[in-house]
DNA sequence: GCAAAAGTGTTCTATGTACACCCATGT
DNA sequence: ACATGGGTGTACATAGAACACTTTTGC
């Protein structure tokens, strides 16, 4: 997760979200990309990119009355951040340390808004080939698996793991290659597939799913 | 669908979803059930409201830069509207006849929301009991099935159905009542259950997904 | 009695799960 | 040789689809 210290009251020395007001003339979409490489130096184009909710409690800023629409983004091979306009400092976080007791504390409603988000991650995983843009253009299938082990916090038989993602028509294309890495058998390696939405699903299981959300 | 017939320009004499502008101090969600109301002359909570998504392409009220924030309320037994401030009238329609050459054309992007609203709903019946917002509070099984038949445009086995529904833990609950009614023998009456979420989900065709959306 | 809708039983098939086993590579 | 991860095969359990059949009502 990309957060950035904030460096102005209030919330001041709280980590947030990054973010700011969209300009005139320019769509919610251009606005996410934008915001977030102004506050964090980031220029790459995030691989997967889509509007979370709108939130818009009268009191969720002090200040004045803001309606915030939040956006997810996913990079894989997260490059270094830095700390831009208004903001102390901007880093990379782990999604599982936030939250607790010993994580940051997060400005505004923020916590929510994370929460949400990892949710409706957690729940496309299952739909769609969103997994793919945790991972670089081409990857091996124990690469992919780990998305899902991670995310959803579940061991995955990579036997039948393997044998789902290959029976789902069009979600990973195979490149007939092997991967040159380290011990074992050398793994194929594959690339995304034309299919977005995913016939059928990837169920997690009733356990994954009490994991995290109510959804 | 609820549509309200626009009075003054732009798109004057074009059908309109309701809304409005949020006010000072005023919650999203109120806002959504202050205006539907305020536009129809509608007073009953709706059996279900949530947000759908924001929309703010920059040019898309010719007026000026417009956010807006959709929501998708529920409501079985469709009471008579009335045209409230600024819409020359009020009514229902049937979502089928919206989009095609027969039906009125809709005001500025609202055919893309409630295209997206109608999916929304589709996907939802899956794995929500939204369904039963649809019915009325005691309901038999035959009034649930053509729901899911109606929204989704298939047949579905009744057999079938009844077991799926029963099996889905605090999906719905018997009354051990039977509903009084026409020929046939008389059905079982049911309500909601506490379960929101469903596990597993009622699935619906691989024809039935790709008859609206990609989702 | 007959039509119509509710409800039960049963068979067949598809899909997920668990686990045994073989394959190819680095050390 | 052996540990490690990649990949295949297979038996079992579960869930959905299709359809025959019984039950209960109105006409």
């Amino acid at each position: 997760v990309l957060l950035v210290e904030r460096g102005e009251q209030p919330f001041a020395g709280c980590w947030a979200l990054p973010g700011g007001f969209v300009r005139p003339g320019e769509s919610l979409h251009a606005a996410a990309v934008r915001e977030a490489g102004e506050e964090t130096g980031l220029t790459l184009p995030p691989r997967h990119l889509e509007q979370l909710r709108t939130y818009g409690d009268p009191d969720r800023d002090p200040r004045m009355r803001v309606f915030s629409v939040a956006y997810v983004a996913m990079m894989p091979d997260l490059p270094a951040p830095s700390a831009g306009t208004d903001a102390n400092d901007a880093a990379w976080w782990v999604a599982e340390d936030l939250g607790g007791e010993d994580g940051p504390e997060l400005a505004f409603d923020h916590p929510q808004i994370l929460a949400d988000a990892v949710e409706r991650v957690r729940a496309k995983l299952e739909y769609t080939n969103l997994a793919t843009a945790f991972v670089g253009e081409e990857f091996t299938l124990s690469e992919l698996r780990r998305v899902y082990e991670v995310v959803w916090d579940v061991k995955l038989e990579p036997a039948n793991f393997r044998r789902k993602v290959l029976s789902t028509p069009a979600f990973v294309e195979a490149l007939h290659q092997t991967a040159s890495q380290g011990v074992g058998r050398p793994a194929q390696l594959y690339r995304s597939g034309p299919a977005v939405q995913l016939h059928p699903a990837m169920l997690r299981s009733e356990q994954a799913r009490a994991e995290g959300g109510r959804g």
